[in-house]
DNA sequence: AGTTAGCACTCGAACTTCCTGAGTGCTAAA
DNA sequence: TTTAGCACTCAGGAAGTTCGAGTGCTAACT
C-alpha cells in the first residue's frame, strides 16, 4: 500500500531527526521539528500505522520511534534529498585529490583518510585491477652477479627487481634473456607462463644456470599480483564517538572485523562504476555489518584500473550528506586518474604514471 | 634507600598481579600468591612503605596497591625475570617472518600485525632509511613520446617511473641522456642535484624540450624520500578489550593519536640497533601516551635500513612478555634482512632485494 | 626492632526503592 | 478523519542501604 504524502513526511521527519540525535523520536518532537498542520493525536495514529508496516520500531512502550532497515531504505530511495556539498567541503576536496595525486603508491590510504576525515565514519578504499600483460621486459646488466627486471605491463604501471645471485653471468647472456623474453613473454597472461614456455626459453638462450626460471618467476609474481584487490581501512577509532559505539565489546567486534576478515574482493560485488551504492544494515551479507550500513561509490582509476571507496557506520547514518561527498571524491577521483579524459595539469602533472614506491 | 628483599618480592608480586588482573592488589592477595613466610600485619606495613616511597599508590583508601610509574620502572629495571617465549610462540613468529619476507613492500605491516596479533596490543612497524644516492641511472626508450627512468640506489633499491609526454623525443636523445645522467647524477645526495648542474647537463646533451628537469626532477623526489621514515599501526582496536579503556573517550584519545599525530621520525629517538627500550606512562614525550607504556624492538632492515617495531599498552602492560617477542621478531628479521649475515634460504629466497611494488 | 593478632574504621560497588516525565494508546466528541 | 482528553507504561536517574575487601593502629609477642 502506498504511504500518504503526510506519512511520508513523518517518516522522513523522524529519520532525520533520528540521524540527528541518534534518540527515539516521539510525536511532539515530530511536530515542532515539521511544519505538519495536525495535531499531535494524528501524528501518533500514522506513527502507529508506519510502525504497522514496518516502517518504524519502538525500543519500548513509553518510548519514541527510531527507524527499521525497511524505513532507511524506503528514506533513501524515495525521501532523501540530494545534497549539495558546501563550498568548502568541495574545496577541501578539490586540494587534497590535487595535492595528493603525484603520490600513487600511497594514493589509496590517503582517499581512505580523506573520506573518513570528511564523513567522520571509517573509510574503506579498495583498487581492483584487471590483469595485465607484459608490454616491455628489459633486463638491466649491473655487475656479473647482478641485473635489474624491468617490466612494463599492459595497464602502464612498471614493475622492477634487483636480482643478485650467487653465480656469475656474463653481459652478453642478459642481453640476449633480455631480447627472448621481449619476444615470447609479451601479451601473455599469467597462467600462460608454463614450465614448457621457460624450458624452451632456456634452450634458446643456452642457459644453464636457472637465470630464466627467476626471471619468469618475477613475471608471473607480478602479473599474478594484477589481479587482486587490496584495501585499506582509516579511521575506525570514529566509530568510538558514536552513541551506538558505547559499549566497547560492540565496537571492538565491528573495528577488528574491518581491520582484519573485511575481505575487498568479495564486499563490493555489484558497483557500476560512476554512481553510489548504499547497504543497509541486514542487507550487508557480512554477520558483522548486520548493524550497520555501507555506502560504497566506485571510481576510474585508470589503466583498467576499478576503485572504490566506502564508508562503514551504525545505520543511523547521515545517508545523503555521506552519499554526496563519496560521490564527489569518487568523480574527482576518475577525472584524475581515469585514462581517457585526463585534463592537463601543468607540466610536472604530466608524469601521472608510473611507480615510484 | 635500598629496599629489603621482602619489600622487591611484595612489590614484584604486587606489578605481575596488577598486570595480570587489574584490579587493586591488597594485602591477603600478596600472602595468598607468593609463598612469603610473614603476616598480612606485616605485608600491609611494608605496603604502607612502598607507598610511602613511591613506589604504589592507593586508588581510594578502602583499596589495594596499584604500582605507580616509579614502581614500574623499578621492576622493569631490577625485579622482571627474562621470559623465554614458548615453543609455539617462536614458531609461529619464524614461520610468519619466513613466509612474509619474500613481500618487502608489505613487511612493515605484516610485521606490525605479527607484533600485534602476539602481544593483543596496537604495534606499530617504522622503517627509517638514510639518505640514498644513485648508483645507477637506466632510460628506457618505449615510443617517440614514452620513456621509463629506472634509478638503482645505494641501499639497493630500484625505483622506476613511465613518463609520457605530450611531444616527442628521439630514442638517441634518452640514450644520451642516460649515459650523462649516469656520469653526473651518481653518487651524489639529493640537495647536490641544482638548478646548475640541471643547466649545465641540458647543455651538454642539447636538451631543449626540459627533459632534463622532469628526469632530475624525479631523482630528487627519489632520494628525498629515502630519508623519511614511514611506519604503520596496527591492531589498535585491541586496546578496546582492555579494561582501562572501557571509557570510549579515553580509547578514542589514544587510538586517533596513534592512527594520525604519531609522527614516527620522532618517537622512536634513542634505540641501538638490537636492544629493547621501554618507555614507561610519563616517561614518554607525547602528552596522549601518559597513560600508556610503549616497547620499541629496533633491528636492521638491511640496504642502511633502521626498522622499530613497538607496542603501546597501558602502563599495565607485560613488559617480560611483550619484551621478549619483539626481542625475538627484532632478531629474526634482522638476521632475514640484515645485510651481512643472510643465511642462504633456498635459491628462490636469494632474490630479496628489490622494489616489486 | 621487627612481627603478629585483633579490631574499629573507611568507602567504593552493587543492589534496592522511589519518583519523574516523556510518550503512548484509547475513547469519545467534532 | 481529525482532535482533545486522560489513564497508563516504563526507562532512567536520584537517594538510600547494605556489604565486604582492605586499611591503619594499637598492643602484645619474639
Amino acid at each position: 500500500m502506498e504511504l500518504s504524502e503526510r506519512r511520508k513526511k513523518i517518516l522522513s521527519i523522524v529519520v532525520e531527526e533520528y540521524i540527528e540525535t541518534a534518540e527515539p523520536v516521539g510525536s511532539k518532537t515530530v511536530l515542532q521539528r515539521g511544519c505538519l498542520s495536525c495535531s499531535s493525536a494524528t501524528v501518533r495514529n500514522d506513527l502507529a500505522a508506519l510502525e504497522q508496516e514496518g516502517y518504524l520500531e519502538q525500543p519500548h512502550t513509553s518510548a519514541g520511534r527510531i527507524p527499521t532497515a525497511k524505513g532507511y531504505r524506503f528514506y533513501v530511495n524515495e525521501l532523501m534529498k540530494e545534497q549539495k556539498l558546501t563550498a568548502e567541503e568541495t574545496e577541501q576536496i578539490n586540494a587534497t585529490l590535487s595535492s595528493k595525486i603525484e603520490e600513487l603508491d600511497k594514493l589509496m590510504s590517503d582517499v581512505g583518510n580523506l573520506a573518513s576525515e570528511l564523513t567522520h565514519y571509517p573509510a574503506l578504499a579498495v583498487t581492483s585491477g584487471t590483469p595485465a600483460t607484459i608490454k616491455r621486459f628489459d633486463l638491466i646488466y649491473i655487475d656479473q652477479n647482478t641485473f635489474i627486471i624491468v617490466l612494463l605491463l599492459s595497464n602502464n604501471a612498471v614493475k622492477n627487481k634487483l636480482i643478485h645471485l650467487p653465480f656469475s653471468f656474463e653481459e652478453d647472456m642478459i642481453r640476449r634473456l633480455s631480447a627472448v623474453f621481449n619476444a615470447s613473454f609479451t601479451g601473455i597472461k599469467d597462467d600462460e607462463i608454463t614450465t614448457n614456455l621457460i624450458v624452451s626459453t632456456e634452450r634458446s638462450v643456452g642457459d644453464v644456470m636457472g637465470l630464466t626460471s627467476v626471471i619468469a618467476g618475477f613475471a608471473i609474481d607480478v602479473l599474478s599480483s594484477t589481479k587482486v584487490s587490496e584495501g585499506v581501512i582509516s579511521g575506525s577509532e570514529n566509530l568510538l564517538k558514536l552513541p551506538e559505539f558505547q559499549d566497547p565489546t560492540k565496537a571492538h567486534k565491528l573495528m577488528s572485523y574491518l581491520s582484519t576478515s573485511a575481505d575487498f574482493n568479495n564486499l563490493p560485488n555489484l558497483s557500476p562504476s560512476g554512481d553510489v551504492k548504499v547497504l543497509i544494515g541486514p542487507e550487508n551479507v557480512a554477520e558483522e555489518l548486520k548493524d550497520s550500513s555501507v555506502i560504497l561509490a566506485s571510481y576510474d582509476a585508470g589503466d583498467n584500473m576499478k576503485g572504490i571507496i566506502g564508508v562503514v557506520g551504525p545505520t543511523r547514518m547521515d545517508y545523503s550528506n555521506v552519499a554526496a561527498k563519496l560521490s564527489y571524491i569518487a568523480e574527482g577521483l576518475s577525472q584524475l586518474l581515469g585514462g581517457s579524459s585526463r585534463p592537463p595539469t601543468g607540466f610536472g602533472k604530466l608524469m601521472i604514471k608510473g611507480d615510484d614506491s
